[in-house]
RNA sequence: GGCCCCAUAGUCUAGUGGUCUAUGACACCAGCCUUUCAAGCUGGAGACCCGGGUUCGAUCCCCGGUGGGGUCACCA
């Protein structure tokens, strides 16, 4: 009798032999006979005695989808909270040769995110290769031991027009090995598959409905299904974590499960994460991959707290976490059930939270390297102009909110005119506003000190030298100097700008802007 | 269509058989602050899908309906 696949035996995958599975086993044998003559599965959530380990496996399609970052996120806030092990697999059988650049943007994406992985690319691990293309063996052994009992059996049908039931060409036990261009077909057993779900519940499924499936493509590769099994099965994977499209995969790999002898692991199947439109995400919604916002310039902590915030929610009213809070507070069993919405505005929000964490310097990092792809700066790394955006971001305070930002409320600094849009000249059409800006001009040049306190000073006394309120001369100015209405306070823009540049900048504009009626 | 899942404000959500007059956040509106905007503070509007049943009492439990989603591959 060989227990290749048994929780007891020797594996010569796993390698490793824990008798300490004994008594979790003797209680789900006990809840097994409960459901006598099904096939089902009843984890026994709270009292698994294993040590946590979970798993990402994606399959390398070239970028991040943001619902499978959050499927990583979970799985690792989960396995981090419980001082599991998180297990990062590639799911390459279907890729033809491996895709590097594919490999990459999944644990690039993880890597800026702040997940890391014990075991897998490049970290390595006792129960690898992580590469589910470099394990076709152990899914050819597996499946011949299937054949071997008669579980499972050789179809060399052809695939066109042909259900699984009419195929009759299922040998004796054991009779022969496969051989190329046939595939190997599971032998459903029928009966139902009952398991709970630590997100959904209860469920329940008539096993008949699956046929006798694909284990063995006719190429050779392992399907889905198939591979996972063996593989979670082999990397101990005590839970498995993942979105709810698979939900009626489960079944099938719990009979997996069963006829290999194996304990399945317990399951959590996440909600989906939709578009804005409530449609599934795409990159339709212009932003359905990770890289998109990291290229926009959002910000690492932020995104991984407004992506725990999809289908999860901490106990308590404070939902603004860093990632060690979130490791703290997360809790498998509070995750939804029903699918939620990307909202950006709340994302932006959150980012803009997290930005004021950050030290200036970070944020003028951020800064310098937006102000650089736009052209606006030549070298990020120049000291004279890192110390000018320093400022700046620190003027901007909380409204740089995200680091593409600062290309629209920070470019004019970096250019010597502005060009004022029509709709902002009513700001400089009045006369006794453009004599007072004139009369401004003048004094910025002979002041004999250059702070924001002689700037406020100039400016008032004008405006009451002209009779004027403060208010208008301060909204002129901001106009003439930046050529928008919102921005940092008026007497730290004029300083910022510079006293020759703000000079010049109030001249062009008046020039620029022609005087209107009074 | 079969099977399966889901259903609290525009969005993300908390919540319980009875002070639920339903929690918090984003967005929205108003006020305060202020030179503008942002931020902040204060206040406001806004939701338990529908119909039955169980119950003294249902947002909560059960059934049905409706709506939405997933899945039905030799894709993953």
């Amino acid at each position: 009798m060989s227990i290749y696949w048994g929780t007891f035996g020797v594996s010569p995958l796993g390698g490793l032999d824990d008798l300490s599975f004994t008594y979790v086993e003797k209680l789900r044998a006990k809840e097994r006979e409960k459901s006598r003559g099904e096939t089902s599965y009843l984890p026994l959530i709270g009292i698994h005695p294993l040590n946590v380990r979970v798993r990402f496996a994606p399959s390398p399609t070239g970028y991040m989808h943001v619902g499978n970052v959050r499927t990583a996120l979970f799985n690792w806030l989960f396995a981090r909270g419980e001082d599991g092990i998180f297990i990062l697999r590639i799911e390459d059988t279907d890729v033809k040769r491996h895709v590097q650049e594919a490999v990459d943007a999944i644990t690039e994406g993880l890597q800026w995110l702040g997940i890391d992985w014990d075991e897998g690319p490049g970290v390595g691990g006792e129960f690898g290769p992580y590469f589910q293309s470099e394990r076709i063996d152990l899914y050819h052994q597996a499946a011949q031991e299937l054949v071997d009992r008669g579980a499972a059996y050789i179809c060399r049908c052809t695939a066109e027009g042909l259900d699984a039931d009419a195929c009759t060409c299922g040998e004796k036990p054991g009779e022969r090995a496969r051989s190329e261009g046939e595939a190997v077909r599971f032998r459903n057993p029928g009966g139902r598959t009952i398991f709970e779900d630590i997100v959904q519940g209860k469920l329940s499924f008539e096993n008949d409905q699956f046929g006798d499936f694909i284990l063995i493509k006719s190429d050779g590769t392992p399907t889905y299904n198939f591979a996972n099994v063996v593989d979670d099965n082999a990397m101990r994977v005590s839970h498995v974590i993942r979105g709810d499209d698979h939900l009626s995969n489960t079944p099938r790999q719990i009979m997996l499960y069963e006829t290999l002898d194996c304990e399945p692991a317990e399951f959590a199947h996440l909600p989906q994460i939709l578009g804005d439109d409530g449609d599934r995400l795409s990159k339709r919604h212009g932003a359905a991959s990770l890289s998109d916002f990291r290229d926009r310039g959002f910000i690492p902590e932020a995104m991984m707290n407004y992506l725990a915030l999809l289908g999860w929610a901490p106990e308590g009213e404070n939902d603004f976490l860093n990632p060690e809070q979130l490791i703290d507070a997360f809790r498998l069993d509070r995750v939804r059930q029903s699918a939620s919405q990307f909202n950006q505005q709340k994302l932006t929000h959150l980012n803009s939270q997290h930005m004021e964490n950050r030290p200036l310097r970070q944020r003028a990092e951020i800064a310098a390297k937006y102000l650089a792809r736009a052209g606006m700066i030549e070298d990020e790394t120049d000291n004279d102009a890192f110390a000018y955006i320093e400022k700046i971001v620190e003027a901007l305070g909380s409204r740089f909110k995200y680091g593409e930002q600062i290309v629209e409320y920070g470019g004019h600094f970096f250019a010597e005119n502005v060009s004022i849009d029509a709709d902002l000249h009513s700001y400089l059409a009045k006369d006794d506003v453009r004599d007072a800006l004139s009369r401004t001009a003048d004094r910025y040049e002979t002041a004999t000190t250059w702070d924001e306190e002689t700037i406020e000073d100039i400016i008032r006394s004008t405006a009451e030298e002209f009779d004027l309120k403060a208010a208008p001369l301060i909204h002129g100015t901001r106009v003439a100097l930046s050529a928008k209405t919102v921005g940092p306070s008026l007497f730290t823009l004029v300083y910022l700008v510079g006293r020759e540049r703000s000079a010049r900048r109030i001249r062009a504009a008046l020039d620029q802007v022609p005087p209107g009626k009074n």
